[in-house]
DNA sequence: TTGTTTTTAATTGTGCACAATCTAATTTTG
DNA sequence: CAAAATTAGATTGTGCACAATTAAAAACAA
């Protein structure tokens, strides 16, 4: 029954510690008109210029629920374009526009901002990127 | 700018991680009829029976846009009752019913199931845990 | 080639999260 | 004490998340 105590869970820590990490992006990624799913988004697009929402989903590990809605409201505000791909109609391909490629200028400070606010060492910070990326991995394979 | 990249964030790992933890949890919880934050509060109800909507929602660093409606729903389905205090009508307590009670009782076994389904040591996850904990609470002495 | 299956998005509905605002009750101050 | 400030919770509105369903296109099979 011990293991029944919020202190005594991993999962607790992680959905605080989620939140509050997205909690310290807002001030930063409200002067850009970002959520943090929308950042997200960005970052892979900064990367790769045109993704299908197929694959911003698997990077992002979302479905269609969440990103048609989310790529709509960032369509209208400009900083991508939304296409039915003409070789596979099925597949929906988002583009960097111009606006969204000047939005990055803006961006590129927030990394070390948000690193500058945790009070961890680099090395920390690199471990425990490690080791959740490796549980997320596990999960991974079972999911899919 | 490479800083920039989804790859070398550590609040990737952590948000997405965060959710397929939580999905790890949903087959377990749909049994129960509850969702991962549900199942917070219940962990909070069945160690302490009675607690404060404030009080919940500093331990689950929630706020009442998010847990009114949710302790509402609970009371309809009979797992807890809420009553405005008789010494301060500011606060609402928020007590354990029987119902809840004896949902405990199916809810022993989760954490054990969860841990099975992770791939990880006993080590490792205490030793994550205390990691995640001390990075949130690094945050809680700049926010409040 | 036709029927079946799979794949990709969109849609619908529910439940969080959280900012902003509001109300009422209590505490603090002058 | 009365006015001002604080506190607890509720409400409203927006934006995720995600299950379930639908629709259309493409791949596959007989």
């Amino acid at each position: 029954m011990d293991q029944l105590h919020l202190q005594n869970q991993l999962c607790f820590p992680l959905y605080a510690l989620s939140r509050q990490m997205t909690a310290l992006y807002r001030p930063y990624l409200d002067k850009l008109d970002l959520t943090y799913p929308q950042y997200l988004v960005m970052l892979l697009l900064w990367e790769h210029e045109k993704l299908s929402v197929k694959k911003i989903g698997c990077e992002l590990w979302l479905d269609s629920g969440t990103l048609t809605p989310l790529l709509k409201r960032m369509e209208e505000t400009g900083l991508l374009t939304r296409d039915r791909c003409v070789e596979d109609e099925r597949v929906v391909n988002v583009h960097l526009s111009k606006e969204g490629r000047q939005l990055q200028k803006k961006a590129v400070g927030i990394p070390d901002h948000i690193f500058s606010e945790l009070s961890i060492s680099h090395a920390q910070l690199k471990s425990l990127k490690k080791e959740l990326s490796a549980l997320l991995n596990n999960l991974e394979k079972k999911g899919g």
